[in-house]
DNA sequence: TGCAAAAATGAACCTATGGTAATAAATTAA
DNA sequence: TTAATTTATTACCATAGGTTCATTTTTGCA
């Protein structure tokens, strides 16, 4: 709670009146590894803030294969941001990678707050901007770099907690399986 | 000019204030096919908005690959996304496809709006969440489909201006070779 | 209208990555 | 600590899609 407080804190000055209200509106959880949030199916429209741990989005086709979206760990928003955005029903799980604390915000609450306090919209609206510049990051890594850039530009931006992550989920983010992952790393060590 | 106030005003009554100030910001300009505006090291951090034509904004690999990000048609907003949200140097080049009229504001101009008029943030808030769905979308077809699923995908979401656009270019936003798009084509018709 | 340039297709060949399966290593649970 | 389970590696074959280069078709403009 006071994780996310000073998260905000960082941007704007919060009234113990706004922090009453914050608190009102939050949910927090704690998960043990492996426990699914949000899962396939579920109609909830729900912002993820992560206290500690690291989480994973993903989403899982018929044939059982699985394709990350998204890592989170500590001050990371993290969400099914198909279904929090559109009408489709959710395809998408969100789980625990390891011990986590999460703070769960339902967004029907989060729209209010919006109304109520404008500066949470101002906020809302600069980390949109930011998440954007990383989509269009992450789609033009997909579209240009071979595997091996991909995994080395992983390696790159996500030093912190790279090694909290198993390979194949790695992999699943890359796009790649994970025996060529693997074949990857091997071929890293020689050089 | 007008275009995009109907496009605001569909969704908040724009004032003669509000319309006068707009129209100081707002600069409009007419391109001629293949013409580009943003282009490849510029560090303008601008807004366009489609009014008619059709642009797509690409990154350009040193081996001349080109990689497209976006297409946009009338009502629709494009931009380099990485050099206005970050300050990295722009990679990104924008180019008409057609004949086209777009209006181009600053985004310095922009924040100021924010401030001056805040249901203007809103709309834009509003606008990142229905895009933060679709890059969502975007990266999960990348990671999860084949060749030809992508371009059945794409044929789908895009019949409104699939034609206009080259077939290489196609290729070249669903990150396939235009020999391979060809290829796929040709069994489409078979059956 | 006709010709140059751009785009699309086609065919032959190649390679990076996928699929499968078996083994080994590491992690978890009991 | 050991057994069970999960994850990582390896090897070998299969294939989707890339590469190259030639040909056809379309487009644009003089």
């Amino acid at each position: 709670m006071n994780e996310l407080l000073d998260y905000f804190k960082k941007n704007i000055p919060i009234s113990l009146e706004i922090e009453n209200k914050l608190k009102g509106i939050i949910k927090e959880k704690r998960l043990i590894k492996g426990e699914t949030i949000l899962s396939d199916n579920s109609v909830k429209k729900e912002h993820v803030f992560v206290v500690s741990g690291c989480l994973r989005s993903f989403y899982k086709t018929e044939n059982g294969k699985e394709h990350t979206i998204q890592f989170a760990i500590k001050n990371w928003w993290i969400s099914d941001y198909i279904t929090l955005y559109t009408d489709n029903k959710s395809v998408i799980s969100i789980e625990s990678l390891t011990h986590s604390k999460v703070l769960i915000i339902d967004n029907s609450k989060v729209e209010k707050f919006y109304k109520e306090f404008p500066q949470f919209e101002t906020i809302q609206r600069k980390n949109f901007e930011k998440r954007t510049a990383a989509l269009h990051k992450r789609i033009l890594s997909l579209l240009a770099l071979s595997a091996t850039e991909k995994y080395n530009q992983f390696i790159k931006d996500y030093t912190d907690f790279e090694k909290i992550i198993p390979n194949y989920q790695i992999a699943s983010y890359l796009g790649i399986t994970p025996q060529s992952l693997s074949r990857i790393r091997k071929e890293r060590i020689k050089t």
